[in-house]
DNA sequence: GGGCGGTACTG
DNA sequence: CAGTACC
DNA sequence: GCCC
């Protein structure tokens, strides 16, 4: 939800924009957005239209590469003007010197190709100097290989589909005479009244309910004014705010989120609270994303069409409105599961994740496998493990359990058998769709483990105790256990009890990056705290129990707080329209946080603004509405086979790889990142590949704008960063980038990501006396006091992931595991 | 109170 | 150089 | 912002 709404985007739902590009923004990234799929169809065709037109037809081409190219051309005229004459590679795919793996196979390309030489030995001498590694190391593995490796989306637990209960479905159940509520609910019920956080929350409950003496069934009357409600919310001081807003309502607080706090409001304001349905009840509070399904099985019901008739189930955010407006209001903007039918694309999100961060506004993690807004099994323990284990906070330990099928021996053997270093980036089993949940009879050892872990079939034993039980063993190194490199992230196919705190840490976060004379790192701490807080499996019900997460400290827990009680705090009132406005305008690419901040104080409200009145903006970066919008996975992979197979036009030999979020398995990314480089073993390298490819897929009209280009196409190291589309689709940001072959390792990692594992893993090599960067590891950097390089270094690992991995004593974790 | 990733391209 | 970008 |  990032319209531009001032003051009001966290606390009440969007206002409607006239703003196509928020529009677009909330079809894109808000899985609570619904609207009829004809009608987004119809307006992305709209956009499309008017971005064609404003582009008079099609795309431009840059001025700044035809200047870099033309001051090339000249120099290096070699490759260019051998274009013509396609190019060969020696005909046997073993002339490199190190054997290849059995059972690997070169990319298969053309064939038909004539003898040539892309490179020559003098661009081999101009390849960075530093000592080259034996080459009788292993090498990197060839990419695109089709082997099926756990480093494959496939192999990654992707979520279910999502809850296909018709909504209008729910509550068709009796609805009895309120002043006599018969609780529903089945055996399920039993056992979730046993948990312990269940009964404090009962007696939790009791405190601030009104006496029971009095007829609850309306609660007419009653709630507000009552001592004990009131004495607990005395600290807000607001306690007037809202009136009786919620007179006669009887609402369902599942047990999970922040309950205590909610259910203080909902008495405050008249209503009532229980913690599971009864026949009475009028309205059930959900919106930490789980499914009908799930839902129903946190109420201990079987259905919600158990529910009492014309039960609504509503976010909280209906809530906090009613208080705000103290009425009560209807809740057809607040619906959980709103009436109208789904959006058939909901995106299944394994990783949603943003390829820009800041981005993250949206509650648009869907549903998942399994219910985890149960409380969980150990909360307490857990917690408190948090600030002393890697373990603590996630509970997605995939296998603690030995005793499955598979033992962990094989998969580690899987792992580390052969080389972790092929990307095997699985892109879609032969003919299918890319995407799609293995069926039961193709699931891998991994995923067994994964989903058993994840409904509770295989016990998490070992959490509290900490280190032994070696399915996720630690690193070999202990003290990476506590680096987020050195810990397995799958990403969050299940939503957490807290996703609605982070959600609005989301948003906070947004805004945060739009203000002025804020630390970044500060604004940082607000994205991380989104991403704790999703990932905790406790419900976080104060500020000062989160204070007990590492990553959590004084600061967040008041905002914590103040998100609980519903108050306005500072997040409300630093959630301004110059915020918003330059956080919105720093989602373009190359407006920064300054540049923004000149768009605003010139007068730039919206991105309309930017667009048709004269700010400067390049016709690139006027393709805003297609570059802020997500890239599904099969179109990543269409991209990506477009450009290999124009690389790989050029010199077959290339190695060609798409990387980034897609690697890590997201069902869809950012932009569409390619890594290329070349074996050397025939003395040749891939060295004005770049300038050629790129050359070749701007005449094939599937890249279109240049944004920036590297300093010397014809370096063995080098970056293109431009736009282009599958002729026809959208327009997506394409990163482009070449390394010398002996970085290999190196690059993989940096280009594979995510940022925070990057950046932990190079906090972490620099805390070992290394230093690690897309070219791979050194030892003996010396840096001036401002932290400035002053020597080199010596490189000590590059060739393989595997290799740098094992130098840092940090376990090699498939790409899918990257995501913290 | 210091540290927080390391680098490349643009103008 | 500062600004913006990449993961 | 948080952590050491």
């Amino acid at each position: 939800m990032s319209a531009l709404a001032p003051g009001t985007g966290i606390f009440a739902p969007p206002a409607w924009q006239d703003d196509v590009f928020a529009h677009l923004d909330r079809i894109e990234t808000d899985s609570a957005f619904n609207e009829d799929p004809e009608d987004i169809e119809a307006y992305e065709a709209w956009v499309r239209s008017e971005v064609v037109r404003k582009l008079g037809g099609h795309g431009d081409t840059h001025n700044a590469s035809s200047r870099v190219a033309s001051s090339r051309v000249n120099h290096d005229v070699a490759p260019a003007s051998r274009s013509s004459s396609p190019p060969s590679r020696l005909s046997s795919p073993s002339n490199s010197r190190i054997a290849r793996p059995s059972g690997i196979s070169l990319p298969h390309h053309t064939q038909l190709q004539t003898r040539h030489i892309i490179g020559t030995p003098a661009r081999i001498s101009t390849a960075p100097t530093i000592a080259t590694p034996t080459l009788t190391a292993p090498l990197p593995h060839p990419p695109s290989t089709r082997i099926r490796l756990l480093d494959s989306p496939m192999s990654i637990a992707t979520p279910q589909s999502p809850d296909r209960t018709d909504p209008s479905a729910i509550a068709r159940g009796r609805r009895d005479d309120p002043a006599t509520p018969v609780p529903l609910g089945t055996a399920e019920l039993d056992k979730l009244k046993k948990r312990k956080g269940f009964q404090e929350l009962t007696k939790h409950l009791a405190d601030i309910m009104p006496p029971p003496a009095l007829p609850q069934s309306a609660g007419r009357g009653l709630g507000r004014g009552r001592g004990r409600g009131r004495g607990r919310l005395g600290m807000t001081g607001r306690a007037k705010i809202g009136g009786t807003a919620l007179a006669g309502t009887r609402i369902c607080l599942a047990p999970s989120g922040p309950c205590k706090p909610r259910a203080a409001i909902i008495v405050q304001l008249g209503g009532e609270v229980v913690l599971h349905p009864d026949t009475a009840v009028t309205h059930v509070i959900e919106d930490s994303g789980a499914s009908a399904a799930m839902l129903a099985r946190r109420l201990g019901l079987q259905s919600l069409s158990d529910l009492p008739v014309g039960t609504q189930i509503v976010k909280w955010e209906w809530v906090t409105q009613c208080k705000f407006e103290a009425k009560l209001l209807p809740t057809d903007n607040y619906l959980t599961f709103p009436r109208t039918t789904q959006r058939s694309h909901t995106p299944s999100d394994s990783e949603t994740e943003s390829d820009r961060p800041r981005r993250m506004t949206a509650a648009r993690r869907r549903t998942a496998g399994f219910d985890a807004g149960g409380l969980p099994p150990r909360s307490v323990p857990a917690l408190q493990m948090a600030r002393s284990g890697p373990h603590a906070i996630t509970t997605r330990n995939a296998s603690r359990n030995p005793s499955r099928p598979v033992s962990t021996d094989n998969l580690s053997s899987i792992h580390r058998s052969s080389d972790t270093d092929r990307i095997a980036t699985r892109h879609e089993p032969s003919g299918g769709p890319g995407w799609i949940e293995p069926t039961g009879g193709e699931q891998d050892a991994l995923d067994i483990l994964i989903v058993g872990v994840k409904n509770g079939s295989v016990s998490t034993e070992g959490v509290e105790s900490g280190s032994e039980a070696e399915d996720e063993p630690g690193n070999p190194s202990r003290k990476a256990d506590f680096y987020k490199c050195g810990q397995k992230h799958e990403g969050e196919p299940s939503r957490g009890p807290n996703e609605w705190l982070a959600v609005q840490f989301d948003k906070l976060h947004h805004v945060y990056e739009g203000q002025q004379g804020k630390n970044e790192f500060a604004i940082r701490g607000y994205q991380r705290a989104a991403g704790i807080l999703r990932r905790t499996d406790i419900p976080i019900i104060s500020g000062a129990q989160a204070r007990k997460i590492k990553g959590i400290g004084e600061s967040l827990a008041q905002r914590i707080d103040e998100f609980l009680e519903g108050r306005q705090g500072r997040a409300y009132y630093e959630d301004t329209l110059e915020a918003r406005t330059i956080a919105t305008f720093k989602d373009v690419y190359g407006v920064g946080k300054n540049f923004a901040a000149e768009l605003y104080r010139k007068g730039a409200r919206t991105i309309e603004d930017l667009k048709t009145k004269e700010y400067g903006l390049t016709s690139g970066q006027r393709l805003y509405d297609d570059l802020i919008s997500r890239i599904p996975r099969d179109e990543c992979r269409q991209l990506f086979e477009l450009i290999r197979d124009a690389a790989l036009a050029i010199d077959g030999k290339l190695w060609v790889e798409i990387m980034g979020s897609y690697r890590r398995g997201a069902a869809n990314s950012g932009d569409v990142d390619i890594l290329i480089t070349r074996d050397t073993a025939d003395r040749l390298t891939h060295a004005g590949i770049l300038y050629r490819l790129v050359h070749s897929l701007r005449q094939s009209g599937v890249i279109t704008h240049d944004l920036s280009c590297p300093h010397d196409y014809f370096d063995l190291e080098a970056k293109w960063m431009g736009v282009g589309r599958i002729p026809g689709g959208k327009y997506r940001r394409i990163d482009i980038l070449t390394i010398p072959f002996e970085y290999w390792g190196g690059a993989l990692i940096y280009f594979t990501g995510n940022e925070v594992f990057n950046r932990s893993l190079r906090l972490y090599a620099r805390k070992q006396g290394y230093s690690l960067n897309q070219r791979g590891l050194f030892r003996g950097v010396i840096r001036d006091r401002k932290g400035n390089k002053t020597t080199e270094g010596e490189l000590v690992a590059s060739r393989t992931e595997e290799e740098i991995f094992d130098v840092l004593g940090i376990r090699w974790r498939p790409p899918h595991q990257r995501r913290p």
